[in-house]
DNA sequence: CTCCTTATGCTCAAAATAAGCATATGCTCG
DNA sequence: CGAGCATATGCTTATTTTGAGCATAAGGAG
């Protein structure tokens, strides 16, 4: 019964998925194909060179859109979810990718999709989306009381976290959880899939096919974490910016607001940026200054400990 | 000449590997086979149910050890570093393991090896180890040579970031990338393989089969990396210990000692333990009162943000 | 009984955070 | 053209978190 015993031959499928990620018109955005319902993919050949160019191969194949920054972000093998009976098995390495929108009249407009669209409830810049107290809650409650005991409890605590109930702060990082959790409460389509309901999804948000909302719910959480320790907005930002531009990308990516000044102080304090001299009237109001981010920085994306924190609105 | 063209029958392997780590004896130990050369690994298999069960399969095969907690790590496909002209495409997933050793007479013991022989430059807990003055630096200081311009530059500042020098700190994170700058200067016995030269690596430190040096970096420098923002010593300590040996414990993860005092002090602002109302004598001196993790703690590995921080000296 | 060892409580200064107040400088509209 | 509005930017204050050290407690060994 050892799984050594069964000397099969393995024929394993082993796909590369992208999340790539830009903010435009300041909305987080993710690029994606068919018309938002997937994400860029496709399978690890013996033509790659490596994972990250059979990934780049991809994305620029299916999108026309080149890679800057890259970073692995996990590796999913189809979970039980999915029937998948004698089905191959298949593995699904993921990757986070940052970069600008960099658009030619000559190339067809890509498929940028706001986060939000498939995450409705995860953007809290306007305040608590009003769908977590209508819809979610609501339903999860009844979901805790399909079970009794410490089980119900261990459902009740898991959700005051996600969801910051019960004095507890809103936790932007916990993008997946909250996902998990819907998914596991059947409020999600993905959830309701083979299962032969056809009943529409409790919970508003876009689906996508296969794994493949899960894995972009992965690559938010990660970024969000990551900005607040490494200087990765960049990637995200054009060359020169304002300060203001820098904060609302910041706030996009996090789904929550920042105390205007702090963060200033922040930035400058960290020697993130350094002024170009000009300024700006476009931004209405009293011009503001130019910034670039320091070549140091830049450099330093590998090792150092520069940190971008996303403080308390 | 796009991979998609390419129409082959893919027939990638995909292995999974282990990097379990225990803390015996006050040090930081790595689980192994073929004394102290490998990891445990074998193949993902048809039978597997998912990729942690392949794991545990193989971990419990061929160390007799049984899992508790495990997390992914990275995914490596097999760098061009190996020579590996038609040879098959090989994928490693790995995941961080985190136990006790659970030892009784009717097994055979388990071959436990200090993370610190194979990366003697990592403990700093009686001081900045002298191999990095006396075998490390001088041989990257030759190797920034080699070129010249900016790219000798920026070698000279990854060196300065990774080891800690002009009045850098030492940061104990930098695991991997250590391993990596000395696997680029050709340092390591790893690096000269398959290039027909066989001198003895110019640093100290025992290698590993394959990539298995490599992937016991990354899976050090995550636990030192995550030891700060969440609850994971526990799975390393015994039911019952003492604030020592706990400290103990977070000094031969990370490799360097900390402020006693302060380390209490966070210790019991995190309300991660509590009392057990007994005490040792075990210790010499003054009786230590025993602790437990709270429950709570424990449930809350998942989700919540709970922090160790590591203090420096 | 003294010294040594470990445990534990408490203080103090420095640094980092969170929140506000105040002022500058442009634009738009009546 | 002046009022009101919007954005930009500087500075202050209270609180919390860190880093470091002093002092005392409680056992054992000689």
């Amino acid at each position: 019964m050892n799984a050594s015993d069964t000397q099969q031959r393995h024929e394993l499928k082993v796909d590369l998925v992208a999340v790539v990620t830009a903010v435009i018109d300041g909305d987080p955005r993710a690029l994606t194909i068919r018309r938002g319902s997937a994400l860029p993919a496709g399978p690890f050949e013996l033509g790659h060179r490596s994972l990250q160019a059979g990934l780049r191969d991809w994305v620029e194949q299916q999108t026309g859109h080149p890679l800057g920054y890259i970073e692995q972000l996990y590796t999913f093998a189809d979970r039980d979810r999915i029937a998948e009976e004698h089905a191959r098995r298949a593995i699904s390495i993921s990757y986070l990718g940052l970069t600008r929108d960099e658009w030619s009249a000559s190339q067809p407009p890509r498929d940028w999709q706001s986060w939000y669209s498939y995450f409705p409830w995860e953007d809290h810049r306007a305040g608590v989306p009003s769908i977590i107290g209508d819809a979610i809650l609501p339903h999860l409650k009844r979901w805790t009381e399909e079970v009794g005991g410490t089980a119900r409890e261990e459902r009740r605590q898991r959700i005051a976290i996600a969801f910051g109930i019960d004095e507890r702060p809103w936790n932007e990082e916990l993008v997946l959880q909250r996902y998990e959790l819907l998914y596991e409460a059947a409020l999600v389509e993905e959830a309701l899939r083979g299962r032969g309901e056809e009943r529409t999804p409790p919970v508003p948000g876009r689906p996508m096919i296969a794994d493949h909302r899960r894995i972009l719910a992965t690559g938010i959480a990660r970024l969000r974490t990551k900005i607040k320790y490494r200087p990765v907005v960049f990637e995200l930002m054009p060359p020169v910016f304002t300060l203001l531009q820098l904060q609302r990308a910041v706030e996009a990516l996090a789904g929550r607001l920042v105390h205007k000044q702090n963060f200033r102080r922040l930035i400058e304090q960290q020697e993130l940026v350094e002024e170009t001299g000009e300024t700006t009237f476009e931004t209405g109001g009293r011009p503001a200054k130019l910034f670039r981010f320091r070549p140091a920085v830049l450099m330093e994306r590998t090792a150092a400990g520069t940190k971008l924190s996303v403080p308390r609105a």
